[in-house]
DNA sequence: ATCACAAATGCGACATACTTGCAAAAAAAT
DNA sequence: ATTTTTTTGCAAGTATGTCGCATTTGTGAT
């Protein structure tokens, strides 16, 4: 996926938003990441360029608009990615160590459901996550 | 489930804990419960007889003696429940209204995972959460 | 290119959920 | 019954997220 600012902006207004330098930057960051990201790491990345109730602000309206989606919530803070390889019911399950906190997307992770959620329900998103340890929190 | 304040102490006693007033109404309440609660919700059923904080405390020493499981994470509140029907790798899963909030387990749907989640990772849980709406928010 | 308008931002104040330090109280051990 | 250890209540503190409002910034029209 190409991020020059000049696509991000042209992807943005396709969204119905206004391409401003705060939204093209958090959009870009997600981009060039490929993981999922929280405000705090993206205040941490961008520095005080950008305030925190834009960040705030900023995640909201891309969740609405579908841009994002709040892959999952870890401990306290709300961790978002971008919907790449999620349908619209189901979405690729998270890695989190309970030790150091460190997360990660599962690709090779499959998860399949069987049974009934219940008569009137509907279903419409999946989110699947597995906490354990990581490599490096494994030995300790 | 037998739930008198007898056996609940003695359930207290081999976790480990002292058998306070406190923790024998909050592990009481689950099991008469039989679902998920959040502090909130408990500090609503037990009116002032217990501290905010104290509730707290005792669910953070629960879940870490494995008494009780952090179930998910509903808005901002942290929900809590016995680990009834839940073995070391997997709980079952549970379902949230993306409308009106309200959350319920999932007892008659199971979740088949495949695939390795990497290397040197270890799992140790497994938090499957559905979004969608519920009987009473589907047709609006 | 400039202007005017709608929308987004920054800032400060607020709200909420949770945590912590510490003295007092309650269980358990003696 | 007395001592010891743990737990509790209270109050203050921290962290995450939200809101109102004046100011600034894109954007489309001129």
């Amino acid at each position: 996926m190409k991020a020059d600012r000049t696509s991000l902006s042209d992807l943005l207004r396709v969204s119905g938003f206004k391409a401003t330098e705060g939204r093209v930057e958090v959009l870009g960051l997600f981009i060039k990441a490929g993981r999922p990201l929280s405000q705090m790491q993206i205040m941490e990345m961008l520095g005080p360029r950008l305030d925190r109730a834009s960040v705030y602000r900023i995640l909201s309206a891309f969740t609405e608009a579908g841009l994002l989606h709040m892959a999952y919530v870890d401990g306290r803070h709300r961790v978002y990615e971008l919907p790449d390889k999620c349908g619209h019911s189901h979405c690729h399950p998270h890695f989190s160590c309970r030790s150091c906190g460190m997360t990660a997307c599962l690709e090779d992770f499959q998860v399949k459901c069987k049974g009934s959620i219940g008569k009137g329900f509907v279903a419409e998103r999946q989110k699947v996550l597995i906490e354990g340890l990581c490599p490096g929190c494994k030995g300790k």
